[in-house]
RNA sequence: GGGGGUUUAGCUCAGCUGGGAGAGCAUCUGCCUUACAAGCAGGCGGUCAUAGGUUCGAGCCCUAUAGUCCCCACCA
């Protein structure tokens, strides 16, 4: 009985009913009977819980799915283990927005009623993203999986801040971070966005207190000038050397301030004068630090002056600029104003203009964990894929700054440290409460939170199971391929190194994959606010999850950016549907199912057979280097090739005639060949297109209940014929020679012709007859001896194969002189190149032997050929 | 200011450790050849950004220049 496909592939039909297939048959979990054996393991990239899957996902996902498939189909114990991530900024953003709808703060709701609704948020939409993966295929443990603030994941956060904070590695302290007056929390160095804007130079006069005079200063944010509590030049400056150490009244408050000497001033910006501001200003805060200067805070948290200043206090921060301006300029302190372009730091999340300010916040130390996680990429433990990436890494690494990881945020893991209003005193502990060693009264905890990066930086690690020394830890850890963008190598992958090596003593992973961003067709970001981004479930759903996989696998290099076009799906798509038909072809040619998908009986194989097989052989050793090698593209485009030029263009249609006399031997053989080939083009194709493939393998003859768990195909040496490969190779150069020449002259198929062929190989050509009548019109093939000579050559190279093909066409023998002679010139071309290298005496003397036998060859092969078609010439006349 | 990517066919991009330039799309010409028109056959199209250098040999390695994109730092 045999089995049917529907014409076109149809992927809505089949994808969520062999997904649910494969979830229910438990594939996605390591199954016991692995344990033991080597590991391989991939914690995904934990998407956001606000997150929708947008392209970056798919990209990032599909590369990691691909590599779990392959290494599950090779026998590794492998595990890819899912799970979500918090994101306190984004989520509380969102939160906080929902709620100023309703008409409601955080203040009315209050922490307990805000984290009740961040949790309910988590139960509503934490979901989404994960449905949305498995409708890409991703073949995740999902009884693994993970968030980020579950119990698990928080045992490990209070663990390693606890020994971070007795190691002396975190501390708490008074800097300058930047504060976002919207969301009214800290962010870090790097969820700061620079812009270029257009601002002004605002020169200021500082008058003496002894009335000698005044100095003149620029800057770009008058209002600061509240909180000034120094002027500085620098100690080489001659112009200004006489006035370090006086003493200057600050305009508009009347504060008296130092002049001081430092450094940091550069003489040859604005006027040499640098206000000094230390409460607002990153640098300021620096020579502050170095002269003991007072830190006066002028804002509030939403960036209003404070009721230090009633002449502007609740003024927001850029109305204060412009009536600081306005009052300079009434008392005659404004000496000019310039327009100038300056950097704007920004916040990632809202835009917000960000606020340095100096407040109390918990910082990482970081110079001594990154020294061992630096050594760890140098060393090789840790491998970027692509290479260069390292660059990046240590060069963010070896200029590392500490990290401040104190949020004043709800969302997130709070802060374990606890304080006494009694006595001030401070304790970090993992319990829930403390009570005051010194007092004995109850403690307040820390009101802030974690930066979510803090616990992301446990997850390769806190997701298995630490810091219990858990199964899972053992089998799984360390895991093996981290697979991500570029853009967070930073944020993300420099802390997952050191914490790893921290606390676990072992590098988390041992490669790091990136990838580059997926872009819009003219090379654009994909953004909201651009509204250009691209939904990878409308993608699958017009074109099926396969086709999406396979246009993100293919087509670029690692660490490349890559646009993404509607063009490129289409070719994707309709290279499963080449597939789906290449497999219809099989299954309505085959006349019993007995056949074994997985071994063949070399003895019986025809030329072709050996050949497509040989091939396949060789393709099996290149994808599984290429997979190996992170190559991913290179694996596609050779699977590609191979399915649609050697297996369907040449090897099905080669084997047609045998396929009409369906009781002869050589009918099975080629039933059996087309079953073994495209069994195992499928398990080679499946970590790329899980869906179809499975599909067609479950139509075709099989051992197993899914392709998923079959083994994947290795390289065997039994299997590789290079004999026949070039025997075939020879045939079908001669078959394109001959379409070339029908085509040239515009002669239709249905016009058969009789063909001669001259050759050292007669035996090859003469049974190769059908090959020719099918596939190059030709009636009647007849092998001829050296001596013949006719009108109509056609040329091959291998084996000296000339074929003639005597048509009416051919009649204009001035056209066909011409050719001829262009062909004779080609020839002779060739002759000389090669001649002239083999000239070369350093060539012949260094270069690869089998190189310069080749060439040898050559010359005497096109040697012949030109002798060929001098006597086509002169048979013309 | 520091670092990195990129420049190959009209377009989008491959090209792994140097050994005669490839694919997809587009375009042109012929084909419904009983798996597939989401297809088949054939063609057109490239001084591999520029200038030097190393080498028997360079798209690939080195140096410089130009265009373009990105990352980091951030000047009051």
């Amino acid at each position: 009985m045999k089995k049917q496909l529907e014409k076109k592939y149809c992927p809505k039909e089949v994808e969520d009913r062999l997904y649910a297939f494969w979830s229910e048959k438990g594939y996605f979990t390591p199954s016991d009977d692995r344990k033991g054996r080597d590991s391989y393991t991939i914690v995904i990239p934990p998407p956001n819980i606000t997150g929708q899957l947008h392209m970056g996902h798919a990209l990032d996902n599909t590369l990691q799915d691909i590599l779990i498939r392959y290494k599950r189909m090779c026998g590794f114990d492998t595990l890819w283990l899912p799970g979500t991530d918090h994101a306190s900024i984004a989520t509380e953003a969102k939160i906080v927005e929902a709620m100023r709808k309703e008409g409601l703060t955080k203040d009315d709701v209050g922490r307990e009623g805000f984290l009740k609704r961040a949790w309910e948020w988590n139960d509503k939409f934490g979901n989404r993203i994960i449905e949305q993966l498995k409708k890409l295929g991703s073949s995740c443990d999902w009884t693994r999986r993970r968030f980020t603030m579950d119990e698990g994941c928080s045992k490990a956060v209070k663990e390693v801040f606890v020994h971070l904070y007795e190691k002396g590695l975190i501390y708490r302290g008074k800097r300058i971070i930047n504060w976002c007056p919207h969301c009214l929390t800290s962010i870090s160095d790097a969820e700061v966005n620079y812009e270029e804007q257009a601002g002004h130079f605002w020169h200021i006069r500082y008058p003496f207190k002894d009335g000698s005079g005044y100095l003149q200063l620029a800057t770009t944010r008058p209002e600061t000038l509240l909180g000034d509590t120094a002027v500085a030049v620098n100690p080489n400056d001659e112009r200004y050397k006489a006035f370090i150490g006086k003493t200057l009244v600050l305009p508009l408050v009347g504060r008296e301030i130092p002049v001081i000497a430092d450094e940091y001033v550069e003489q040859d910006f604005g006027t040499g004068v640098v206000k000094i501001t230390p409460a607002h200003d990153p640098n300021d805060f620096e020579v502050g630090a170095r002269h003991s200067l007072e830190i006066i805070n002028v804002m509030t948290d939403d960036a209003r002056i404070t009721d230090d200043y009633p002449a502007y206090a609740g003024m927001d921060r850029f109305e204060a600029r412009k009536a600081i301006v306005k009052d300079l300029e009434a008392g005659g302190f404004l000496v000019k104003v310039e327009d100038h372009a300056h950097n704007v730091g920004t916040c990632y999340r809202c835009g917000s203009t960000i606020e340095p300010r100096a407040s109390l916040q918990w910082f990482v130390k970081m110079e001594e964990l990154a020294k061992p996680a630096i050594e760890a990429v140098r060393n090789g433990s840790v491998r970027f894929v692509p290479e260069r990436f390292d660059k990046t890494y240590f060069n963010w690494m070896e200029n590392i700054r500490d990290w401040c990881i104190s949020r004043q945020l709800w969302w997130g893991h709070r802060i374990p440290a606890f304080y006494c209003d009694g006595c001030g005193e401070l304790v970090v502990t993992k319990e829930e409460s403390a009570l005051c060693p010194k007092c004995g009264k109850p403690m307040r905890q820390d009101p802030d939170t974690l930066d979510t990066w803090f616990s992301s930086a446990l997850w390769p690690f806190s997701t298995l199971g630490w810091p219990d020394d858990t199964e899972d830890l053992k089998r799984f850890y360390p895991t093996n391929t981290l697979v991500t963008g570029y853009d967070i190598i930073t944020f993300w992958v420099s802390r997952m190194i050191f914490s790893g090596l921290e606390y676990t003593g072992k590098a988390p992973f041992d490669t790091v994959l990136i990838h580059g961003l997926v872009r819009d067709e003219l090379g654009r970001k994909m953004s909201k606010s651009l509204g250009n981004g691209i939904d990878p479930l409308d993608i699958i759903d017009r074109y099926g999850a396969d086709a999406l996989r396979f246009t993100l696998a293919s087509g670029n290099a690692p660490g490349n950016d890559m646009r993404f076009t509607d063009k490129k799906v289409e070719a994707s798509r309709n290279f499963g549907n080449k597939l789906w038909n290449a497999a219809r072809f099989v299954l309505m040619n085959l006349s019993d199912d007995g056949f074994d998908p997985d071994s063949i009986d070399v003895s019986t194989l025809e030329t072709e057979d050996k050949w497509i097989i040989s091939r396949c052989n060789s393709l099996v050793r290149e994808v599984r280097d290429n997979l190996d090698g992170f190559e991913l593209g290179v694996a596609a485009a050779k699977l590609y090739d191979f399915a649609w030029d050697c297996f369907c263009d040449w090897y099905i249609e080669l084997v047609k005639p045998r396929l009409a006399d369906k009781e002869s031997e050589k009918c099975r053989t080629a039933q059996h060949t087309l079953v073994f080939v495209l069994s195992r083009l499928m398990k080679l194709l499946h970590p790329f297109m899980p869906f179809i493939t499975e599909e067609i393998w479950q139509t075709l003859p099989h051992n197993g209940e899914s392709i998923m768990v079959s083994d994947f195909p290795q390289y065997d040496g039994a299997l590789s014929f290079p004999a026949d490969e070039e025997a075939i190779d020879a045939v079908t150069e001669a078959i394109k020679a001959l379409r070339n020449r029908r085509a040239e002259l515009g002669v239709p198929p249905s016009r058969k012709a009789h063909l001669y062929i001259k050759t050292e190989k007669k035996e090859l050509f003469s049974r190769s007859a059908a090959f020719f009548e099918k596939l190059a019109s030709a009636s009647a093939v007849e092998t001829v001896d050296a001596s013949f000579t006719g009108e109509g050559m056609v040329q091959a190279v291998t084996f000296n194969a000339v074929l003639y093909l005597p048509m009416e066409e051919l009649v204009d023998k001035e056209a066909e002189r011409a050719r001829l002679t262009a062909e004779l010139a080609d020839a002779e071309s060739e002759i000389t190149r090669a001649a002239g290298k083999l000239a070369n005496e350093g060539f012949v003397a260094r270069a690869p032997a089998a190189l310069v036998e080749a060439e040898r060859d050559k010359v005497q092969r096109f040697t012949e050929k030109a002798s060929q078609l001098r006597d086509a010439l002169k048979a013309l006349g």
